[in-house]
DNA sequence: TAGATTGTTAATCGATTAACAATC
DNA sequence: TAGATTGTTAATCGATTAACAATC
């Protein structure tokens, strides 16, 4: 096999390598695929991307697009056959192969996420919870265990698992994330507001809900204070 | 007041009129202002574009110009004030009047979102909590009552509730949209993973945990092929 | 076949980044 | 003053959208 590697193209130091397809796209995949099993479960065995667009709010071309990504061929006037979608996306996904995790902030959030038994149908099994407090250790949270912090970069290394959840205050979640990259951690699935500080081959994402509460409020705000001035105006 | 408006440009129909600064930008304020609440506790008074960016990971002009949005004037050379700019940013984002809401489905999730102390710091309160489920009807969770999803419209009408929380399976929460629109909620933060049908002047923001994951999940996966790979070439 | 839909290439649009002038 | 940093205008880059050819 040759590999082409243009050396006039600057190699992104720094960054991860550029995906091949794009963040949008990938995120409106489980979109589509949420929205195909209800089809799949109402009988339906065929769409298209005119539909799929119409239901879900986008145009047909940005379906088509975001569909063939994942390597699925469609036929001109027929469609695509929904079953076919399904699976294409929960390969491309990977979903078909579990991910197992560990969980660290066994608090409000923590203990929602290991009650969410959808997740596991989606390639996620959080396999057990860790928190600092040593209350709390040794409980049973939705039948995971709760263990000690301590354990966490040992265990992960042994169960060789791969991704990290954190849930706690932000002011722990450096802490806990250094432990993550210890015990061999890949990807890190962030719920506290911090920016981590981890080596430059640990995916990290962000799950911050305060950046959509942020857009929120501002745009309530925006509207009442338009109101406000509509009034003015009269 | 002389109002021009332009009739060769369309005038956008079905959609939320263009918000005045970029969607990303908007997302990244709260980063900005969790970073410069922690440096203010440092005793920190003062900052540039540079340091910010350096700290958070983005590059100066970026915060630049994320930050001019709210209005902050900072001086050449100096920067600007930490205090001020906190300030900024929490009045442009409307944080300083509380929102208060209604929560429907006291699931899992539902109770983390109603723990959560710090969202009173970021503008929202969530004042009560819905559920279909008769046995969680009457109980207290976080301090907040739990009550029969009939009455959401009509008490919402009467406290004037702008935001509705969905916390519900996917299932419900079209119904449970329905019911918010009809007592008169202005914008909705929908964790449900379902595209909502609703009139054009509500406010809608999904915060759906599939997409994050399908991120990770798919990074991770494309991790493995690839050194599947490499040991096939060696 | 005719028409609808897919797949693909080109144009547009918006956010990011770069370049530079203004200012303390 | 000189140098660092802000503020602003222009260039770049990537995603979305439009146009069109291919195909069932």
């Amino acid at each position: 096999m040759v590999i082409d590697i243009n050396l006039s193209t600057p190699l992104r130091v720094g960054r991860q390598e550029a995906p091949s397809i794009p963040q949008p796209s990938l995120a409106r995949l489980p979109q589509y695929h949420h929205y195909l099993v209800d089809l799949a479960a109402k009988g339906i065995t065929q769409t298209t991307c005119s539909v799929i667009g119409r239901d879900l709010g986008l145009i047909p071309v940005q379906v088509r697009k975001d569909l063939q990504h994942t390597g699925i061929i469609g036929r001109p006037k027929t469609g695509y056959s929904v079953a076919e979608l399904i699976q294409a996306i929960e390969t491309f996904l990977g979903w078909n192969n579990i991910n197992e995790a560990f969980l660290v902030g066994a608090g409000n959030l923590g203990t929602a996420l290991l009650g969410h038994e959808r997740f596991s149908k989606f390639g996620l099994r959080i396999v057990a919870a860790f928190d600092r407090d040593p209350a709390k250790e040794g409980q049973w949270i939705h039948e995971k265990a709760v263990l000690p912090l301590e354990e966490l970069a040992d265990l992960a290394q042994r169960m060789s698992i791969h991704l990290g959840i954190i849930t706690t205050p932000p002011e722990a979640a450096q802490a806990v994330a250094d432990e993550m990259v210890k015990g061999g951690i890949q990807a890190i699935w962030n719920f506290a507001p911090v920016k981590l500080k981890v080596p430059e081959h640990i995916i990290v994402h962000n799950e911050d809900l305060y950046s959509t509460l942020a857009t929120l409020s501002w745009k309530l705000a925006r509207r009442f204070r338009v109101s406000l001035k509509e009034k003015e105006a009269v």
